[in-house]
DNA sequence: TTCGATGTTCGTGAAACATCGAACAAGCTA
DNA sequence: TAGCTTGTTCGATGTTTCACGAACATCGAA
């Protein structure tokens, strides 16, 4: 649980994200993560079991597409959106677009209601 | 050698198509083919075996990104430009702008001057 | 029909990937 | 300290991918 390594938005590369993008789950959880918010590791909900969520989540990482940040024992994910914006302009675009009209990883969601009231 | 499938414009998936685009060598073909010119087979020019380069012309096809057309005994490959521009409005644009940018697959090319003069 | 050119398919390995459960590490909390 | 929670890492397993050379199929030309 020690701090993971995130490339820097220079190193993100076009075909790490396109092979990061091309699993339905991973492209559920940029879907999700795609109205900017932060999320908590434990507020995704994945049909997978946690190894392989974590997996996932670390491959997202890897290709630079979501930065994860440590707080106590507990993490939180961000979508890259203005890193991947500068370096692939209208990719993120296109790709939320179409993931939307094909309803890719529509498996992929949040625990509902993480704040009460 | 027999005519190949080709998924329909409706038919082609985001993660069918990021996977396709997830290699350096694919990438490269489809910027060579970026220009809407149909190219022969034995046009292009990729470092690998002949066999290697028939089975990523596949995952291209499979994928929905090219068109492969008989004729006699040698075939001619077009990007599904139309195709993929209405199903994913944007995409290809995206991509191709950063494998350009990137230089991703600049090991493949086309044969010099294919016609004579 | 025989030959040559052009791609495809097959058989085979090596590497990568997705997935799981179990074990582990790290930080709160009692 | 002991225990709970939260993710990560490990090891195993089965699938997929990439790569090659060899064999094959198909067509045009001699």
């Amino acid at each position: 649980m020690r701090q993971a390594h995130h490339p820097e938005a220079g190193q993100i590369t076009l075909t790490g994200v396109m092979a990061a993008l091309s699993d339905p789950i991973r492209v559920g959880l940029v879907r999700v993560l795609a109205d900017g918010r932060e999320r908590g590791w434990g507020e995704l909900r994945a049909p997978v079991a946690k190894s392989t969520l974590s997996h996932h989540l670390r491959v997202l990482r890897d290709a630079g597409l979501t930065r994860t940040r440590q707080e106590g024992t507990r993490c939180f994910v961000i979508l890259r959106r203005t890193d991947l914006q500068a370096r692939f302009p209208g990719l993120l675009q296109a790709v939320l677009a179409a993931a939307e009209d094909e309803d890719v990883g529509h498996q992929v969601g949040v625990k509902d209601a993480g704040w009460p009231a």
